[in-house]
DNA sequence: AGTTAACATTTAAGTTACTTAAATATCAGG
DNA sequence: CCTGATATTTAAGTAACTTAAATGTTAACT
């Protein structure tokens, strides 16, 4: 019975969440839409945003990408002004990625526009659902990640 | 109070939001995350093992690309043998693309993957929680489609 | 029939985001 | 001072996109 109904999520499941992802992707954040910075790059200032300066093999680690692949994503960044390099004193290896102003500034103005969209959308349901529907976010959260270490 | 209590959620999505998918997308089906084929190009298959034969306009239509870019992702495919191109008797500007023996078997076999995940992930939660939980998510990909079409 | 506008698809050229493999530079330890 | 590990970049190649322009049909006027 239990293990029915289970089937039967996965399988409605599969079938909202490609539609989802559209409807989502279609009104994502309009500095990011209008093409002024992309995903990947907007996640990397984020991660500068809150983390501060890091260095390349941190943000790569951040992102599950490879070094080789972060250094083209940050030159297109420091071209744009948004990060800069500045090598660190103790290690000539390393080189620490730092937010500029302009960076910083964008990173508040796209998570302030993701907000609202995110108030446009949920603020149509009530919030004991949004209460309920955060919570079983988070436990999917905490199951994903546990199974990531094993 | 209802509207303090919106920003704070929108706060957390915003947090959660970006491990969920990196949580979802390390687990993706085997067949994609082992580089046999892209997440674009299993969605293409999908809606083909869905609609049946499709033209390129309808194609891009749904996945929201230009006809250029279908272009390009319907020729790996081909060249995979996943699908095949058939001209249309009645009009010889439009090509069906359907899919082949081949792609139709992989289709099976990666969606049978994802559901095993689903239900991995979600039957770590209880029956009533799944419950809500989709019940929300239609909610939202009803108030996402409407918003569109306004 | 003949021109033209609209439609369906492809080609061409360029960008971003990746990969692997190899090069370069620096550090730290014997 | 040599060697191995570390940190980053370069080089070459692929997939997935974009815009702009070319090619081939079809359908509708005149």
């Amino acid at each position: 019975m239990g293990n029915l109904s289970v089937l039967k999520f996965a399988d409605e499941m599969s079938r909202v969440m490609p539609q989802l992802l559209r409807g989502f992707s279609r009104r994502q954040a309009d500095e990011i839409s209008k093409g002024k910075i992309t995903l990947p790059q907007f996640l990397i200032l984020d991660l500068l945003d809150k983390g501060g300066a890091l260095k390349m093999t941190a943000l790569s680690l951040f992102m599950e990408v490879t070094t080789a692949a972060m250094t083209g994503l940050v030159e297109r960044l420091v071209k744009c002004g948004y990060v800069k390099r500045a090598f660190d004193p103790g290690d000539r290896r390393i080189i620490k990625i730092e937010l500029s102003k302009k960076g910083a500034e964008l990173v508040r103005k796209i998570s302030q526009q993701r907000r609202q969209m995110i108030i446009k959308i949920f603020g149509q349901i009530s919030e004991e659902e949004r209460a309920n529907y955060l919570n079983i976010l988070l436990r999917i959260r905490d199951i994903l990640n546990k199974e990531k270490e094993a």
